[in-house]
DNA sequence: AAGTGGATCAACCGCAAGTTT
DNA sequence: AAAACTTGCGGTTGATCCACT
């Protein structure tokens, strides 16, 4: 299948935007919206391709875009949620409300990499080892930062050679036979194991900044603690989110409190640690 | 004041995946 | 089923700024 050209190259501009073909591109969306791209320009009376309208409205137009530097604490989760994700920057502009992927991409290369490299320079001289132990045990793939989840049907000596369990289990040590998706049903997917994470619809679904923030910092704490501090964190994340998810969950998934069944708590710990959601979008129900 | 080099960030490019015809 | 088309993503570039010599 052949790409299609960006854009005409003849009679088309290139470069920095000017106010006025800013004003044009904001008036024409906000009158007649973005449904179509590629027409966009022409709609508009722009003679910019498809392509950059969309990068300029996204990356800067938009009207919930956050300007000014980044707070110590947006930095903060990029780094935590990088060395989770890995270089997917969409991924982490959507758990940082108007931050766009290109934005947090350039405070990657020209902060936080080297914030990072630093403390890890500190780190070695005290002996430490940034790697927790999540992000190198079995049953993770540091390729894509994924989780890998045995499907059902799997029975494969093959995996179970790496591990007998899900990815909470590598990390808690618990047995576990099952992977559940949303609705806490079985997965029904034929394939050997499934690479499994929180749909990003997730994020959007919640509607507090500050249940957000929230969150993303249990989600992050509990990948990188121990199996008890584990257990009491996902105790009181149900606690906590429960209310939250009402709606979007059936209750008898997330309503498991003190006598919660194991199969309920091994769902909560995938849940949990981003490995859960499946392919099952939570925009499906 | 002029030159230089590093930092910053908006914008471009190519690719892959998804959707439509 | 396959081609055509659209969209979104991540890597990279290049213009500009700014501190330093």
């Amino acid at each position: 299948m052949g790409r299609a050209p960006c854009c005409e190259k003849m009679g088309l501009k290139k470069g920095p935007w000017t106010p006025q073909e800013d004003q044009i591109l904001i008036a024409h969306i906000q009158k007649q919206g973005h449904g179509n791209w590629r027409a966009l320009p022409k709609q508009a009376g722009l003679l910019r391709c498809g392509k950059s309208c969309r990068l300029r409205w996204a990356n800067y137009l938009r009207p919930d875009i956050k300007r000014g530097n980044f707070s110590r604490e947006e930095e903060e989760t990029i780094l935590k949620l990088h060395e989770i994700l890995g270089n997917k920057w969409s991924a982490i502009a959507a758990r940082l409300p108007g931050r766009t992927d290109n934005e947090i991409k350039n405070v990657w290369h020209t902060h936080l990499k080297k914030k990072l490299k630093q403390n890890q320079a500190a780190q070695d001289t005290k002996g430490h080892s940034l790697n927790s132990s999540f992000s190198t045990g079995p049953g993770f793939d540091s390729a894509t930062g994924y989780a890998l989840c045995r499907s059902p049907q799997d029975t494969s000596s093959e995996f179970s050679s790496v591990t007998d369990s899900s990815f909470a289990t590598t990390i808690t040590g618990e047995a576990t036979t099952t992977t559940k998706n949303i609705k806490n049903e079985p997965i029904d997917d034929s394939s050997e194991y499934s690479f499994l994470e929180i749909d990003d619809s997730f994020w959007s679904l919640t509607q507090s900044s500050a249940e957000i923030s929230s969150i993303q910092s249990a989600e992050i704490s509990y990948m990188q603690s121990d199996m008890a501090q584990q257990q009491a964190m996902a105790d009181e994340f149900e606690l906590q989110f429960a209310s939250s998810l009402e709606g979007i969950m059936e209750p008898a998934v997330y309503d498991c409190s003190s006598n919660i069944e194991d199969d309920n708590k091994d769902f909560w710990l995938n849940l949990f640690i981003g490995a859960g959601g499946c392919q099952n979008s939570l925009n499906d129900f």
